[in-house]
DNA sequence: CTTAACTCGAACATTAATGTACGAGTTACA
DNA sequence: TGTAACTCGTACATTAATGTTCGAGTTAAG
């Protein structure tokens, strides 16, 4: 997190931000990724309060709600790209798919959700060209999986990565509904996406 | 967001409709359906012109978005109770729930979507009150199946259905995003979902 | 210490949605 | 055919969100 990824707004002289300024807007993103990943219909208001800091402070780093919402994606895009860094993703495709599972469903979940809560307010385009690093890289594993006869090839791979998203989400939303718990949701999740991948 | 207010309700004598009423009821109904189960945030002036009605006149006939919306999940709940009738629920459970997914699956995922989009306008105890009919009768066929053999009995019941709903929304998304066509779908759905039910 | 960067409340303009009120015209139906 | 029910455009009140401006105070950093 070196580098700041400034998002390029005009007002501002482009200069280095100081350091009371980088930290507001360390803590605009960090709340805003909380309160958009966890329900649409966020406000700029509810944000900044959230993070404790004037709106106007807000608009000042950033200039409207499309821009957050880009800042917001690009950040949880780094959050995850590094949290990948951390899975060990070699050996045998069901094994690293489990492994995956256990230790990221979360990530993956709250992406979506961020990624739901933000499309009304950034284009298309935009974020099929940003498009989540992780699912293709889940794309990958599935396919590598189905090359060695792990999983099965008479899918369509595009059907499989939605499976698994979609199932991630559904195990969210069980456990919001008190119908899992977050123990068992690792398993269920495994246990339901390998019967399905199996050949 | 409590609701509370009063609105000036007892406009109509609760008496018998004139039959053009009637008929912009029903207008506005189908086109709310429409409207409502394809994507989030309708307003109200949207579902009136696509009914080729009159803002005021759907309000006279539904005295708030809160009320159209409960208009809207009641004739969803008449229609899919009715088109439960026409599939043959009884023999193997999972031949049954292969025939419900082929007939079926766009009228739960139609259902599924207007849940999502009414969500914010209805208190949970009216959505769970009026809980999806066919929702159950889903857990019931499944269940049926876990008794006898036909389906697995090591992960949650609450847990197969949601991930059957789940999967339905996540092959709509398919379709709409040109990945999978809508003849491939049911077959792709059946497929998946016999697999991770299995024993 | 000095200053430029930053914060932040209050106020304002704009846009959009909801719901109400009025009144003139149209349509069903006894 | 008479009339109550119905339609519908216009206009208005209200609420909420977005984004900007102003100015006075605070803080980081050279």
């Amino acid at each position: 997190m070196a580098e700041g990824k400034t998002t390029a707004s005009a007002r501002q002289p482009a200069g280095p931000r100081r350091a009371d300024a980088q930290r507001n807007i360390d803590k605009i993103l960090t709340a805003g990724l909380k309160l958009y990943s966890s329900r649409p219909g966020v406000s700029v208001a509810e944000v900044a309060q959230a993070a404790g800091v004037g709106r106007v402070t807000l608009y000042g780093h950033f200039p409207s709600r499309t821009e957050l919402a880009k800042a917001l994606m690009t950040r949880a895009f780094e959050e995850t790209e590094a949290a990948w860094a951390s899975v060990e993703t070699d050996g045998p495709a069901d094994e690293a798919l489990d492994r995956l599972l256990r230790e990221q469903w979360y990530l993956m979940e709250r992406n979506r959700n961020l990624r739901d809560n933000v499309v009304g307010d950034l284009s298309p385009q935009w974020l099929r060209q940003r498009h989540d690093p992780i699912l293709r890289r889940v794309e990958e594993l599935i396919s590598r999986g189905r090359e060695d006869g792990a999983f099965r090839a008479d899918l369509p791979l595009s059907w499989m990565v939605t499976a698994l998203y979609s199932l991630v989400h559904a195990a969210a939303d069980e456990i919001s509904e008190g119908r899992l718990t977050a123990d068992e949701a690792p398993g269920v999740l495994s246990a339901s996406l390998q019967s399905m991948y199996r050949p």
